[in-house]
DNA sequence: TCGATATTGTATCAAATGATACAATATATA
DNA sequence: TATATATTGTATCATTTGATACAATATCGA
């Protein structure tokens, strides 16, 4: 990431805000009001920026502006559950944990469901789109790799076929967007990942 | 359904246009654009009314006409499973075909996926959210009622707990309604609902 | 200090939005 | 036919939208 967006002996004035900060305002304001509903103004007020600053920074304006907040979502959120599926022996419990998240009230993946598979179903921009759904098959990549490893290792003995994985782990999460929804008993909701997760095991 | 919708010895002019014919232009266009996306002049425009019939019929504006697109919805395009799960003896088949409906890339489903799935994920409105919640969980339990009856009769036998049989089945069909976006292979979406549909066999 | 260059605030634009006003029109009943 | 009442078309409104214009301001390097 950069931190400084100068080059050597630029003259003029520094920017004022700092540039991950206001893009993690801005992720906020897009997880809470989807892309659509979040305007150029809520986006800058939160950013803490004003209209010149915005389309000065993002040329491109709105679309940039969330381009640029995938990205760096994909780049904080994710990287602690990716970083410890290398690590961990078994990523089972790992995994159960990250869809776990999806089932709890609390927390922003509970309240405002995951950036991608929103971004998914609420877009129409096919950018967007491929960008979100690009990030989001990298994830369930990661996913599927871990448990061929554990597979490997002899740790786990999945009844699933293999060329399923992604597709059914994928289908685990975006799903849970949606059912977090309808069925708002968090219980019943791990229970349905706890039995989703067996066919790994 | 009311056909007509005056009282007898009302003076005045009759409806030109049919309401059924209407609303079914109007989910139309909800269905391809969503919820946010269709504006009152699109919707006019398809529906082939005026302003004034617009708003005259549908005095509670978009949002009014959206619930009875959803009401529509609900009464003309789930009734031919719901009759047939009444019917069959085996429902696995009839869950099969309904499933895979959102894999086909062709069709209404896969191409703008599942009319309540993505009113959930896409509207603000809580109204409106609280309606297509009730319209697919009123599908969900209609599907494992159907198969409660079929294990009953000793035709199935499940290895998922009864009390997920709902949730399991909702998230299938509403990850399948993302999902679908993301693995555009419609085998690959089709082996995995046949793998998810396995539990109940 | 000075000039160069970048940032910022205010005002504003054109388009689209949901919605209303009101006169003109059509038609069912008497 | 006459009248009452409902429907319809056109014009219009106020807001919000994404985006631009431009002058004022700040600060870096020389």
């Amino acid at each position: 990431m950069y931190i400084c967006t100068r080059f050597i002996n630029m003259a003029g004035r520094n920017k004022i805000y700092n540039e991950e900060e206001a893009l993690d305002k801005a992720i906020s304001v897009f997880w809470e009001k989807g892309y659509d509903n979040a305007s150029s103004r809520d986006l800058q007020k939160a950013m803490g920026i004003g209209m010149s600053s915005f389309y000065l920074a993002y040329k491109g304006g709105k679309q940039e502006l969330f381009i640029k907040s995938m990205n760096r979502f994909f780049s904080v959120y994710p990287s602690a559950v990716l970083t410890m599926l290398k690590i961990v022996e078994n990523p089972i419990e790992v995994l159960r944990q990250y869809y776990y998240a999806m089932a709890d009230a609390d927390g922003m993946f509970g309240k405002f469901g995951c950036y991608f598979s929103n971004a998914i179903v609420q877009i129409g921009d096919p950018d967007l789109k491929d960008l979100a759904i690009k990030h989001i098959t990298d994830i369930a990549d990661a996913f599927s790799e871990a448990l061929l490893k554990a597979k490997k290792a002899g740790i786990i003995n999945p009844v699933i076929p293999q060329e399923l994985w992604s597709v059914y782990l994928l289908n685990l999460w975006t799903g849970l967007n949606t059912t977090k929804s309808i069925e708002k008993n968090p219980k019943k909701l791990k229970a349905a990942i706890d039995f989703s997760l067996k066919v790994f095991e």
